[in-house]
DNA sequence: CTAGATGCAAACGTTTTGCAAATCT
DNA sequence: AGATTTGCAAAACGTTTGCATCTAG
């Protein structure tokens, strides 16, 4: 099962990487799609799955709604605005002893870890004051 | 907009509790069904909605699948079996300052977190190193 | 030449919704 | 009585799959 190289794949990377703000699936084939019409959208769902694999990127589950996807590949963490769902990093990772404890703790191994936060962004705050009160 | 008590709503509440294991919206449902046939599925969703929103019970965001309920409300957090997607807790809370970081990293309010870990818990993992051989 | 990748449409599993009938307060 | 809740079926949503065709190596 060699791997081939494609326009598709090389242009749902790129995208991921050049769109930066962790884009959905959607979002990879709305822009992918700008450039290469012809593209479809389960090519671009194979194709962040395989990447995904690979590890050039890093699947990134959200509270509510769909995958995104982060170019991003060195540890840290996810803050989600509960409201408009927009996405940002947030520079947080664990110590060895953390996973280790986990380990004792649970029996588990092979840990990895999705911390994903969520809170209301500055924007999204000042929209809920003006419009609509304290409720 | 009162909000009413009823069998249905009763009985998803304390089916979650009971069964206790991180039940899916599907879980619940099945068991619900045994002791009251008559119950819709969507019910069984609206009403782990309400709950939810009630704070009588907490979503479970997992890496993969559906969501799952959790009636445990203090803070913790979860592990889920990569292969058979078990979920079970772990005790792992941050403290007050870890947030005050996050809000002042990010601008962002009203934080709160989904920790999920992934990992291989010891029965699958026994299967793996049996089944295949050290792949 | 041929395994692997594509594009399309249809299938899938989970969750939400519209609505008329039933139920709680 | 009147607003809320129910059960049903259909729709919505994100994602995966089957398949015939195409393409990279």
């Amino acid at each position: 099962m060699e791997r081939r190289q494609t326009v598709q794949r090389s242009l749902v990377l790129s995208t991921v990487i050049d769109v930066c703000n962790h884009p959905t699936a959607q979002a990879v084939y709305d822009e992918v799609n700008k450039i290469y019409p012809s593209i479809g959208k389960a090519t671009v769902y194979r194709n962040l799955c395989l990447l995904v694999d690979e590890v050039k990127l890093k699947k990134v589950v959200a509270i509510e709604g769909p995958v995104h996807y982060d170019s991003t590949l060195s540890t840290h963490s996810h803050l989600e605005c509960r409201i408009c769902k927009k996405i940002v990093d947030v520079d947080i990772s664990f110590k060895d002893e953390f996973y280790d404890g986990v380990k004792v703790e649970t029996g588990f191994s092979e840990i990895d870890r999705n911390l994903i936060l969520s809170g209301l962004c500055p924007q999204c705050k000042e929209t809920v004051l003006n419009g609509e009160g304290v409720k």
